[in-house]
DNA sequence: CTATATTATGACTACATAGTCACATAACTA
DNA sequence: TAGTTATGTGACTATGTAGTCATAATATAG
């Protein structure tokens, strides 16, 4: 964790830090994030960093602890149901508004998404700190799915949580390909404007084909 | 491509120097990919490496062009089904030989799935070596399989694609966690034995879905 | 055996990185 | 105001990288 040194500083300068490395984070892997860059374009010295965080992994793990609550506290605004009313409406919102977290935070999004499958040399605590947000928490849903009756017993549980993790985590790049933009771009360049109505279309039809797939009761 | 030296080398001294890097561009992304490393473990000297090529996008390229040239020969080899005699039968062949790929060659798999999905500085340059085993040839077999009325019409062709291919690259890291192995380890320790009977279990498994979820005669 | 073309070499350049530290400045306290 | 603590600084170290080049060794010719 950051140092006191750093949470004393005035909230204005933290906020600027923060978003400089977020970037600084978002565009290059852990092994290519340059603190150098972060220090030269927040105008702070390299001696001042060293204040305010351990090392380079202290600042990592701490954006990716900020980027993941700050995902976490998106998706509970935003109107989730009940998983009790159906497995797959519920998932129908997850997957809705995951995608419009990383179209509308694209930084913040490619900083976790670089987390959990980008490489690390602490890959274990940098999951610690996704776990709310990751294949685990697919994993509990699914097994939920299956005790309602919303997907077929026979279905794997690990291998249907797999697929729609796998599925929700690039179908944002998929909506990205659509429109022509890389994520790279998205992440440079901030939030675009979204074809919603588009946007949702792709959402329904992916559920429909993970409906049909897992439910044969439901044609 | 590598300098005319290069290809004049015994084939003995151009099979280690290329088994070295291979390792080496399968071990670490383009970016930390080390031509130190490759020298020093192939026991030449840094001026010889660069009198074979012309940099390290030159050596990269040539190993993405050989690793995609080794799978595709591997699945031609493999007894391919006829696109004709049905659409998710070819699939459920495609699937099979290319996660039967990445698990007996994981090094050249990890080699093309990063010039792929990693980032790289000639993105286009490495992706025309790689366009036969990629999302363009898996649109082409949807827009077949839609055709031969395998697929609904009403699924969006491309949606599909991407479904399919993305399911496609990450099943094998899915059998990998199966068992408890990273696709690090896997790159690392070379080819593990297989149990081929629950592997074709998560084939079927993954078909059926996709294959309920994309044609709603067949349920 | 000599002359020419090919290949091998590793010290070297230029650059970038993470992290340190002795010192300077500012802020608070008594 | 004097003394103490917290914060800011940037030159510096140690390490790594891709790529170069003058020189040496070797092979192939005539």
């Amino acid at each position: 964790m950051p140092t006191q040194t750093f949470f004393n500083l005035p909230e204005e300068k933290r906020r600027m830090i923060v978003e400089i490395a977020i970037a600084e984070f978002a565009n290059h892997d852990y092994a290519n994030a340059s603190i150098s860059r972060i220090v030269a374009q927040a105008k702070i010295a390299k001696g001042s960093f060293y204040q305010y965080f351990q090392d380079k992994k202290d600042l990592c793990l701490y954006l990716v602890k900020l980027a993941s609550e700050e995902k976490i506290a998106f998706l509970r605004s935003n109107n989730p149901p009940e998983l009790q009313q159906g497995f797959f409406p519920y998932l129908r919102w997850l997957m809705g508004a995951g995608a419009r977290f990383d179209l509308t935070h694209p930084a913040l999004s490619q900083v976790v998404y670089r987390a959990i499958y980008g490489e690390l040399p602490f890959r274990e605590e940098a999951h610690q700190q996704t776990k709310e947000i990751s294949l685990e928490y697919v994993q509990q849903l699914v097994e939920q799915g299956i005790a309602q009756g919303d997907i077929d017993t026979d279905v794997d549980p690990d291998l249907a949580a797999f697929v729609i993790n796998t599925l929700g985590n690039e179908l944002g790049k998929f909506i990205l390909s659509r429109r022509g933009i890389s994520p790279k771009q998205l992440a440079q360049e901030g939030p675009i404007d979204l074809d919603m109505q588009r946007m949702e279309n792709i959402f329904d039809e992916v559920i429909q084909i993970l409906e049909r797939g897992m439910n044969s009761s439901k044609n």
